[in-house]
DNA sequence: CTCCTATCCTGCGAGC
DNA sequence: TGCTCGCAGGATAGGA
């Protein structure tokens, strides 16, 4: 479900809703698992604990506490709320000592939890490349690393070690943005066009995250709200449809088991 | 190495 | 209407 901007909101959404430093009173989980087994003994381990910060990195949200980071992946269709009524597919109820209680909720449970302590870097970020809205995400990075890469410029993109936190959204709103082609492959962008690649994805992330992020079935910030940047979408969904700047049909191609949409005419 | 395919899981819309 | 099929915002282990 949710890409950089989408969990973005969900962090942005979830420190209005929790007060610094909410101390975890009970932690339940419904089932053993979700894409993996939970951490051992995560509720007992959790009690007591302060919430400091929720963070993101890549499409993982951090919540630190006094020992630990607790890295949350929303997978497909995982997403965190305000607890109000039980519904299907909650897997993992947090409660604080004060203030109100979280729901992690996932039907596909291609979501999952892990525990790490603080003086250790989460395995899951080791290889990871930049954040795309950092420093660290520049055009002689991204045209230096496709050098070698004979890829499609849409697999490279969604390659998390190339540059984190796009996914197959953003990637071909980004790659449209740039006037680049899906299938060109990396190792034949130009330094220019990586400047323009660098500029539309950063472009598209920005536009995205103050636009909510994008719903396109069931996507919910903590706030019960839904994104809007769907509606803003040039070419994702939108095959058969007419290209908002040429008026040619966009296109639908499978690359790598994952729809990509594209103009040909504008995309070379 | 590098790249692609299949797979995990549930829900929903298209098409018959 | 009801059924089956294919596809969905992600990540990754395996195979070619």
């Amino acid at each position: 479900m949710p890409e950089l901007p989408e969990v973005e909101n969900v962090r942005l959404t979830l420190k209005n809703i929790l007060p610094t430093g909410s101390r975890f009173k009970r932690i339940t989980l419904n089932r053993p698992d979700l894409r993996f087994p939970f951490p051992e003994q995560l509720a007992e381990k959790l009690k007591g604990q302060r919430l400091l910060n929720i963070d993101r990195r890549a499409k993982y949200l951090v919540f630190e506490t006094e020992k630990y980071l607790l890295l949350s992946h929303l997978g497909m269709t995982g997403s965190w709320r305000e607890l109000v009524a039980d519904e299907v597919h909650d897997h993992v109820v947090w409660e604080f000592e004060s203030g109100p209680t979280l729901v992690f909720n996932d039907p596909r449970r291609f979501g999952f939890i892990s525990l790490h302590l603080k003086s250790e870097t989460p395995s899951h970020f080791v290889d990871l490349g930049p954040e795309p809205l950092s420093s660290e995400f520049y055009a002689e990075y991204l045209f230096a690393i496709s050098r070698k890469k004979n890829t499609p410029l849409k697999s490279f993109l969604l390659d998390q070690k190339i540059v984190a936190g796009l996914g197959n959204i953003y990637v071909c709103e980004a790659l449209f943005l740039a006037g680049l082609k899906p299938a060109r492959r990396a190792q034949t962008l130009k330094l220019v066009e990586s400047e323009r690649l660098v500029k539309a994805i950063q472009n598209i992330l920005k536009q995205a995250i103050r636009a909510g992020g994008s719903t396109i079935r069931d996507y919910k910030n903590a706030d019960g709200k839904s994104g809007e940047f769907q509606e803003r979408f040039r070419v994702y969904g939108r095959d058969g449809e007419k290209c908002r700047t040429c008026r040619k049909p966009i296109k639908l191609v499978r690359q790598a088991g994952r729809s990509t949409y594209w103009c040909p005419q504008c995309q070379k």
